[in-house]
RNA sequence: GCCCCGGUAGCUCAGCUGGAUAGAGCAACAGCCUUCUAAGCUGUGGGCCACAGGUUCGAAUCCUGUCCGGGGUACCA
């Protein structure tokens, strides 16, 4: 049980002895720690209901509260009204316990036991190398999914593609244009056409594996185009941990049978129409500006239309929670493709889109466009290559996924010794020195130590921290926003630093040495666990 | 035009489901290694939380308006 709910149910016994009630108030730790540990605006809310100073009901409520002492030592009231308490030293000193006899509280949650996730991301269309934007999205999807493991979530990673546009078209011809260059045909270039080196890599595979008499128009320039840059669009994700269990493509749903059957229950509801020889999606009796249109004139689905299959797709896989990971590009389009689901009878109440944005590129003080198509961009793997995968990362989580993230190219290299992902590294590095140094002098974890002898500070500061994990991602579920975990662990490891400086762990006095050795051993576990989430690796030496 | 996001220290940003004296890193300056890793720690300086109203006992946080910056906005996906 944590200790914001013990807290909580004296505080209700308390209330309810004085017969008050109320709806909802706070209960939390204040940033001034003369406030003591856990402070609760009650009396301030309850005031205006009752009527009476807010300082009366609070020493009402303080008279009334039961002290246990082994958890709350102290309970005063300040003004305007708040009611303060001080926990004591002992229930911060059984967290070390808790953690260390992994009481299950620090190491998973309960809320997806049972429960199955299924979260969708990067879904880039294979037409080049994935960029830095992709990485941005794959990174947050990756780490939201672990979070919802965290919860007990069984969950699917799903990658969707949709190879049956423009794009891939175009793609096709590029190479075919490339290859016909190889061979030393006289090829007009345009510049619609894929620009990136890549394209000449391909069609020069092509010419070595297949020879130089392949025709115009062969369904082998798309075929090898897909089959390579997948594997590299693979290998990308795989470099910064990434693995998916789902790639899904449309032509497992987009049947003509679907399509018929979904624009005809569309049409049931007066939802569609046909214009210039296109069907149209009536958004506007939804409420947004205009209408959009499904089927091209060329009876060609336009995406708006395979996105709403696909999702009825997932929903009828049964999933507890679905989750779209989202570039800000789709902000105008996913109301519609919800909009429609509903119409369709699905309940959307299971579904999070979660809509990041857009990472800017700055090379030499100048912002970079990111085109696929004109090959202007850096490749993921570029930066992975120059700052690593820990880096890449941490980089893009360590940001609120709903602000623009400024990457400044020369920077990410120039970062990587003042980075902050080494001082959380570096903190689980110098514990792992700290255990061997141990194992040197003799002193090994013993589970006979004795919590009460952590009383400094720095003892007590970096056992609130720790308190705190479970929190941390309670928010971080609620939230679906990698950061909270990000800026935890960064609070933690200054509460570690700190006491590695003011606390020596192998000292002389074995018992003092064995109880800090278990407070630095549970330190290490809540650390990797938080890194392990993020996707980044806790090293044992640096 | 419409939509989304942002405006907090010199710089990069936390804090934003309202709480008491607004935080961190970098940069500047001053200290701390004869005992577990100085990629660390301690201290100093630095702020009309864009602006103006509103709601509230209480606003960086919520609401409205204004200004500035970024991005999106096809019968491309």
């Amino acid at each position: 049980m944590n200790l914001k709910s013990i807290v909580n149910r004296h505080l209700v016994d308390s209330l309810e002895k004085l017969n008050l009630t109320v709806e909802s108030f706070d209960l939390s730790s204040p940033k001034n720690p003369k406030f003591g540990d856990l402070s609760t605006n009650v009396a301030l809310v309850l005031a205006k209901q009752v009527g009476k100073n807010p300082m009366e009901i609070a020493k009402d409520i303080e008279k009334a509260i039961l002290i246990d002492n082994s958890i709350i030592s102290e309970v005063n009231v300040t003004p305007p009204g708040f009611i303060n308490f001080k926990i004591s030293p002992s229930y911060y000193q059984s967290v070390v316990q808790q953690i260390i006899n992994k009481d299950e509280h620090f190491y998973s949650g309960k809320v997806g036991k049972g429960k199955t996730a299924n979260v969708e991301f990067v879904s880039a269309n294979p037409t080049g190398p994935l960029s830095v934007g992709h990485g941005r999205q794959a990174v947050i999807g990756d780490t939201v999914a672990s979070i919802l493991q965290w919860h007990g979530y069984d969950v699917t990673r799903e990658y969707y593609y949709n190879d049956g546009g423009k794009q891939m078209r175009t793609l096709a011809t590029s190479v075919e244009g490339r290859y016909f260059q190889a061979i030393g045909k006289d090829i007009e270039w345009s510049d619609e056409f894929y620009q990136g080196d890549y394209i000449k890599d391909i069609a020069n595979d092509i010419l070595k594996e297949f020879g130089n008499k392949v025709k115009a128009g062969d369904k082998i320039f798309r075929k090898s185009a897909e089959e390579r840059i997948f594997s590299n669009i693979r290998s990308t994700l795989e470099n910064i941990g990434i693995k998916h269990d789902i790639f899904s493509n449309e032509k497992n749903f987009i049947k003509p049978a679907n399509i018929e059957k979904t624009i005809n229950a569309l049409h049931q509801k007066d939802l569609t129409y046909i214009e210039d020889g296109a069907t149209w999606f009536k958004t506007t009796s939804l409420g947004k500006e205009q209408d959009r249109v499904l089927i091209k004139s060329s009876g060609e689905p336009a995406y708006r239309l395979p996105d709403i299959l696909y999702h009825c797709d997932k929903f009828e896989r049964k999933y507890d929670l679905l989750i779209d990971i989202f570039g800000a590009d789709h902000i105008d389009s996913y109301p519609d493709v919800v909009s429609a689901l509903e119409a369709l009878g699905y309940n959307t109440s299971s579904l999070r889109v979660l809509i990041h944005q857009f990472v800017t590129l700055t090379k030499g003080g100048e912002k970079v466009k990111m085109s696929t198509r004109k090959a202007e961009f850096v490749t993921l793997d570029e930066l992975t290559n120059m700052v690593g995968k820990d880096v890449v990362r941490y980089f893009f989580i360590m940001r609120g996924m709903n602000t623009h993230l400024n990457f400044n190219i020369e920077l990410a290299q120039d970062q990587s010794d003042n980075n902050p992902v080494y001082y959380l590294q570096y903190a689980h590095a110098r514990i792992c020195n700290i255990i061997r140094h141990g194992e040197q002098q003799g002193i090994t974890f013993n589970k006979d130590f004795d919590s009460s002898l952590l009383i400094k500070d720095a003892e007590i500061g970096l056992l609130k921290q720790l308190n705190q994990f479970p929190n941390i991602m309670a928010t971080a579920l609620e939230s679906l926003e990698p950061r909270t975990i990000a800026n935890y662990l960064q609070s933690l490891a200054t509460s570690f630093h700190k006491f590695y400086t003011e606390c020596h762990v192998i000292t002389e006095d074995n018992e003092l040495s064995l109880s800090r050795l278990a407070l630095v051993l549970a330190t290490k576990n809540i650390l990797s666990k938080g890194l392990d989430i993020l996707g980044i690796s806790s090293p044992e030496r640096m």
